[in-house]
DNA sequence: GTATACGGTTCTACATGTAAAATGTAATAG
DNA sequence: CTATTACATTTTACATGTAGAACCGTATAC
């Protein structure tokens, strides 16, 4: 004989690494906050190795950076990365779907309409949780219309980074950008008892935010 | 003080890294072939772990293929895995020159223009070594034309196993195809005397080796 | 105050140890 | 001959050991 081909002892390394992964995706591990072997060791309950290994799997995702003898942090994403992501994401998403026009099968367009009717009821009743979660699902399910397993792989990568980048980007925007140059508009215009002028400015500003939050809610 | 940017002990784990790397993409490391931890760490006198964390980075790349508590092999590619490939280097390049368009400095432009120049010259004198060199610093260069280091990374990913794909699809092409198809119609031709038709055969098959590998000499 | 030097502590990167799984091999049954 | 079992060997995955680098706090010089 030569292929064994099931066999599925879960791995420490695959939950120590799904854990951190959930951890950094939902925020309970900061961005720029340090990714310490020993520390987690300890809070895990398992040896160095397996999360150490863990670790640099997610560097190789990108959801994490690497500096040599110093550590690895929780990857911080600016506006310009998320800009950068989404063009990837956009040239790959793009060409899936111009691909896949051609190889969807029947059950692909079935599970895509069934997902849109499931999505038409959450937006009557205002669910964002919901839509969030059944729009990650079409865009995964539009990445893998192509029926090719390298650009799924990719936008799989990709997928992941930019749900970081754009919480990240989402805090910048609301701190640097409010804490700065607005607030600052605003308050000149409420020293100059001018309401109408720092409630325009009030608007500018979340409109901005929502611009660019908007990308999250529908793009992604 | 908080950044000590610089900072440069090389690290065993590189330097593994990079001999694997380059053995596999010299087909000294055969595809299919087991990357075995303990004869590779004797081998470059280097202790396992190292050497584990080398082979596993190797995996996130897509040079090899990880079969849990079985080891990892060096990747297998066949056509279908070439075609996959380029259809997501076609959407990355692609996207990459037309962003490019505008935003390439000066600088960008004119160390196109100049390599182009050296490849005329290859082109000449027939230096079909020097061309691949060329041409792979060509493609670099376009990736790096939109300014976006993740478009830059996914190409980069994207290279490596195009690389190793085109020599595994040109041997099963050789091998599978010459061996099978169309050596039994050679002979077939040969047996009924027929030397215009074998040498017809024969030539339809360098040509279809032709056009599979005229991607590896010209798109790369 | 800022900058530099020192010393203890922690961590990274690599080395080594080891239980359990996988593999190879020979003996045996069909 | 092929298939199965039993046993020895090797390997993987995880645990642990450790030298030297990085970090951190304090002290000292400027």
């Amino acid at each position: 004989m030569e292929l064994n081909l099931i066999q599925n002892q879960t791995r420490v390394v695959d939950t120590v690494r799904g854990a951190l992964r959930d951890a950094i995706l939902e925020g309970r591990l900061a961005p720029g906050q340090k990714l310490s072997v020993p520390e987690l060791s300890r809070q895990l309950g398992v040896s160095r190795s397996p999360v150490r290994e863990a670790i640099l799997q997610l560097v190789a995702e990108g959801l994490a950076v690497e500096l040599p003898r110093r550590g690895v942090l929780v990857a911080e994403f600016g506006l310009q990365d998320v800009a950068h992501i989404f063009e990837v994401r956009e040239a790959l998403e793009v060409a899936s779907v111009r691909l896949g026009a051609g190889r969807a099968t029947r059950d692909d367009l079935e599970a895509l309409r069934k997902l849109l009717e499931e999505q038409a009821l959450q937006v009557k009743r205002n669910d964002l949780e919901g839509y969030q979660q059944t729009d990650l699902h079409f865009h995964k399910l539009l990445g893998s219309l192509s029926h090719n397993p390298v650009m799924e792989r990719h936008i799989g990568l990709l997928k992941d980074q930019s749900r970081l980048a754009l919480e990240n980007s989402a805090r910048s925007i609301a701190q640097l950008e409010r804490g700065h140059a607005e607030h600052v508009e605003i308050l000149a215009a409420l020293k100059a008892r001018d309401g109408e002028r720092a409630a325009e400015v009030l608007l500018r500003h979340f409109e901005r935010i929502r611009a660019s939050l908007g990308d999250w809610l529908s793009g992604r």
